[in-house]
DNA sequence: GAGGCTTTACTTGTATACATTATCGCTTGA
DNA sequence: TCAAGCGATAATGTATACAAGTAAAGCCTC
């Protein structure tokens, strides 16, 4: 794969033609745009700009978007466009609890079918590199990114060994949603880092113990803990003001 | 609604312009042609001859093609165009384990958010219907199919009182996994389709009694149960020579 | 005859013109 | 003054022509 595939282009740039197709890198620069905040929530997006601003026609636009409803990331309405999803509070929450039921199902998936070579040593690795980046007292904000990649993989790790294309599908809709990507532990407390890392270390031992209740269990109860956390950070300054 | 837009069209007459668009009502018939078996797994869906077939243009046809893909019961390759996809044995199976926890996820948030009025009284209409129908001794093909339909009101009721768009947009995603739907209790046996039913009444009163726990675990296992029927079913007679 | 290259038919991807629908301001009448 | 109707404008929906890519047949070479 090719740098320049790798990073997102801005959305004024034209494009750059890495991509299979224009309709492909379009969907990935408009998503990227938008989960980048880049368009407020509620925006409408009109074919015409966009095809401007990207240099495309606008039958590649009409595909992204469409592409992009159906992740959940834009709403549609018949003969009036696409326009950027609004998330409730409430919405966010909810979709931790969705994911939280989601990514326990693959952990009890990986712990019945056993863990492939290349799933254990990757979440191997990275579970020593938790234990490094969270011995030291403090996390500076590159201990933070690294650890935020560390999660990333330990849990894509997962999905991947639940080896179920439903469930690996579903669970990336859910990280349409703002605020509820894995790499989200940014913004909480080192306590709650150093538990989440804990937690890490006993669903993998319940998954090469083949303890499926147990994997499914735990799993459940980490990303749920988040959502209680989110709550808890939430409480004071409201994300939204439409949430229920 | 109109007549028209609820019985769905055959792939060989020319589009009726009763939905909004052509692209929505041009992917509705052949979500409803692949669902019915019309093409077999696998087959590739050329867009010219769909729409010679349909009397539209390649527009709408690509449009419908990428929403039947992005709701999983198409597959695409980039350059290559659209198959009908194909579902192994062991598909099916998670999709049952998938669509139980999300069902359960549904009936939990309906016991803690209290059941709408609306929701409660279709409930109950369905739960008096099924009393009426299991009444009988044995069941006939139209009890059969009477109670098919009572049973997807039962569950879209709690998908509806849970109150959450992306939950049920992904319980809608596992029905185009076919012999997954809330219509296949047909293929059951009498005394499985009692208790069915007995489940749905203690769902209900769980939810009424606001016992999310209950409503989830009871909810979970009456779904997994259908996957148990129907490994027990399938065991003889393989449904897929691709099942792992 | 086997393998690889070239060509050709066919399919999908893209651009663009036209059709249809929604929106919004204006006029007109009560 | 307000409401209803009309029309202009601008957006999306559709059809179609052309570009580009894929696959399979045929040819050539070894």
């Amino acid at each position: 794969m090719t740098e320049a595939a790798l990073r997102p282009q801005s959305l004024s740039e034209p494009i750059e033609d890495t991509a299979v197709t224009r309709s492909l890198s379009v969907t990935d620069r408009i998503r990227t745009a938008v989960l980048s905040g880049e368009f407020e929530p509620g925006t409408r997006l009109h074919e015409v700009r966009l095809s401007e601003r990207l240099g495309v026609s606008r039958t590649p636009i009409r595909s992204a978007l469409q592409s992009l409803a159906s992740e959940g990331m834009l709403d549609y309405t018949p003969n009036r466009g696409y326009s950027v999803r609004r998330f409730s509070t409430s919405e966010i929450v909810d979709a931790y609890e969705i994911r939280a039921v989601m990514e326990a199902l693959a952990a009890r998936f990986a712990a019945e079918r056993g863990l492939p070579e290349a799933e254990r040593a990757a979440i191997e690795r990275v579970l020593a590199e938790g234990d490094v980046i969270l011995a030291n007292a403090e996390l500076g904000e590159d201990e933070r990114l690294a650890y935020s990649a560390v999660n990333a993989t330990f849990h894509e790790a997962i999905h991947s060994a639940a080896r179920c294309r439903m469930l690996g599908d579903m669970i990336r809709v859910c990280h349409s949603v703002p605020h509820s990507s894995h790499r989200n532990v940014i913004s909480f407390e080192h306590m709650d880092v150093r538990r989440r890392h804990d937690d890490h270390h006993r669903i993998y031992d319940a998954i090469l113990a083949c303890d499926a209740y147990r994997a499914e269990m735990l799993m459940r109860e980490h990303v749920a803990s988040v959502k209680t956390s989110l709550v808890r950070a939430l409480s004071g300054r409201p994300l939204s003001r439409r949430g229920r």
